[in-house]
DNA sequence: CGGAGTGGATATAAATCCACTCCGGTGCGTTATT
């Protein structure tokens, strides 16, 4: 039994030897001893606020190497470049990694020479490189931006949610899920996901109340006013469109007005992105305008403004994004151009569920393959590419027909059969649909809302904000309310039992409405004197 | 879901309307050419 007070000692001490960092916020101290300690940790912290040391503190002190598990090359290279300026032993793998250097890096590895080693969730979904790195007996895996688990895993990039999968072939090395951006269910799902084993929840730093919250509701085009309003604005800036085509054209328009603006997007050539993004970074430009793809790994602390000249489609997306303003603490402004007409595109976005026939036919080809059998035999079987087979085998996973290794695919006996899975797999990939819908419509009322924005916004991530905040526009328009705690049932974080819906909990509260967060329906917002007239929420003791 | 673009009908000259189709975000990896 390890004795905290001596690994949190040890922790300061590596954290001021190594890293030369002489104070630790309380957070860290608390995450890094509680990893070091063979603990898992959740930890939501703002870009900046010292997310790196958490890691690194911990793998020095634990035996045994440190995979660290990053969404982009880009991130990955930034962060190799500062450990090997420390002459930490970094290495990288993607890709692109010539056969010649994966071999030294494994040996390297397997010898203790080398403690880092980076790369995207995709490498982990190689047999090889899974074996190779199982063999070095790493001690500590990283998941950082661990949102994307929650994110990107169910449709764009699958692999995220093999990583629980991946940490047991490793040999089941502590866990550290980093992020910046979390609400209550994604940290859940992140925990699910990864097979968090009684983590650690650090949860820290989401109120940036330098940042001026206003939102503009837009009849038209919001081009004009747009444009307007970032040529009055000193200062760098990014404004984020939901189309790429809208990119190009406004920062045209921002161009024809005198100011330095560039557009960005994933369809750019990389060469160009690079040139973009570098001329942000050093000063060459006053504005990106630009689609989510301009986001992670943006640490530049005078960011004046982040406008959105259309709505992103949650709240967490859209605090993510202004989150990038004012890093440096001085004031910046976060102005949402809202059009109600956008969210159909983003309700798009979240598109559909699988159909079932695919899904039956994945069901029946899996009950008919032997134990073992690996993605790309069943890919040849059905004929569907890596990535849709991974979507819907994780689906029919959750559906109780398949089990799946890091490495392996095996029937269960006794599942459901095909047919029936399917339903009950299709029926999961529609209530995660309608989840995320449920936060499409929180966006909608944050930008209807009369009440304090930012208190809407903490709200929506668990946090409490008594007071208006006094920097948004409801606050300056005096349509804020002065809240005291509202009276009656169902007080701020509540539990609650609904009818239909389920187990939840209150994360609003005003003096005639309540907004519920429910573990499988969601967002909701509920009418008190509805809930009270006919009897549809029960409190439930905490 | 909604917008932008296309094409036909209208009804007698240039433009308006309607019905229709198509399109829309995020990055890893792999693979085929330069």
């Amino acid at each position: 039994m390890p004795d905290t007070d001596d690994t949190a000692a040890a922790c300061e001490r590596t954290a001021r030897d190594v890293l030369g960092l002489a104070e630790l916020r309380p957070g860290q101290l608390t995450a890094m001893t509680a990893l070091a300690e063979g603990r898992d940790a959740l930890v939501v912290m703002p870009t900046g606020g010292g997310k790196s040391a958490i890691y690194q503190v911990p793998a020095l002190l634990l035996e045994g190497p440190t995979l660290v598990v990053s969404p982009l090359l880009a991130l990955q290279r930034d962060q190799v470049e500062a450990l090997r300026e420390r002459d930490e032993d970094a290495v990288r793998l993607d890709a692109g990694t010539a056969a010649g250097r994966r071999a030294a890096a494994f040996d390297s590895l397997r010898a203790g020479r080398t403690e880092f080693l980076f790369c995207a969730p995709e490498q982990l979904a190689n047999p090889d490189v899974l074996a190779e790195l199982a063999a070095a007996r790493p001690s500590l895996m990283v998941v950082d931006e661990a949102h994307c688990v929650s994110a990107w895993g169910h449709d764009f990039r699958p692999d995220y949610l093999r990583l629980g999968a991946a940490a047991e072939a490793l040999g089941r090395p502590v866990i550290a899920a980093l992020t910046a951006t979390a609400a209550p269910p994604v940290r859940a799902e992140i925990a699910e996901r990864l097979g968090l084993r009684e983590p650690l929840e650090v949860v820290q730093g989401f109120d940036r109340p330098n940042i001026r919250l206003e939102v503009r509701r837009m009849l038209d085009d919001p081009a004009d006013e747009l444009v307007a309003a970032v040529a009055a604005e000193r200062g760098p800036g990014i404004v984020y469109t939901a189309v790429r085509r809208q990119t190009t054209r406004l920062s045209g328009l921002l161009a024809e007005r005198g100011v330095r603006a560039a557009a960005y997007h994933a369809g750019m050539r990389r060469a160009e992105r690079d040139e973009v993004h570098g001329r942000f970074m050093d000063g060459g430009l006053d504005v990106v305008v630009a689609t989510s793809a301009f986001g992670m790994g943006i640490d530049k602390p005078d960011v004046r403004f982040v406008h959105h000249a259309q709505t992103p489609g949650s709240p967490d997306a859209y605090y993510q994004e202004i989150g990038r303003a004012g890093r440096d603490g001085e004031p910046a402004a976060a102005v949402l151009f809202y059009r109600p007409e956008d969210l159909g595109l983003q309700r798009f976005f979240t598109g559909g569920a699988p159909d079932e026939e695919t899904l039956a036919r994945v069901a029946e080809a899996v009950a008919g393959c032997r134990p073992g059998t690996t993605r790309k035999e069943l890919g040849e079987r059905t004929g569907l590419s890596a990535r849709r087979l991974t979507k819907l085998l994780d689906l029919l996973e959750r559906a109780g027909s398949v089990r799946l290794g890091a490495r392996r695919i095996d029937p269960v006996p006794g599942a459901p059969d095909p047919r029936e899975a399917a339903g009950i797999a299709r029926e999961l990939a529609e209530r995660r649909r309608d989840v995320e819908r449920t936060r499409l419509e929180m966006m909608r009322r944050y930008a209807e809302t009369d009440d304090c924005r930012r208190r809407f916004l903490l709200g929506y991530f668990g946090e409490e904000l008594a007071e208006p905040c006094g920097n948004c526009d409801t606050c300056r328009a005096g349509t804020a309310e002065r809240r005291e705690a509202a009276p009656g049932p169902f007080p701020l974080h509540a539990r609650v039992e609904h009818r239909s819906w389920g187990a939840g909990q209150v994360i609003q509260r005003a003096e005639d409405r309540l907004t519920v967060l429910f573990e499988e329906a969601g967002y909701r917002e509920l009418q008190l004197d509805a809930v009270l007239a006919e009897d549809l929420l029960k409190e439930l003791p905490s």
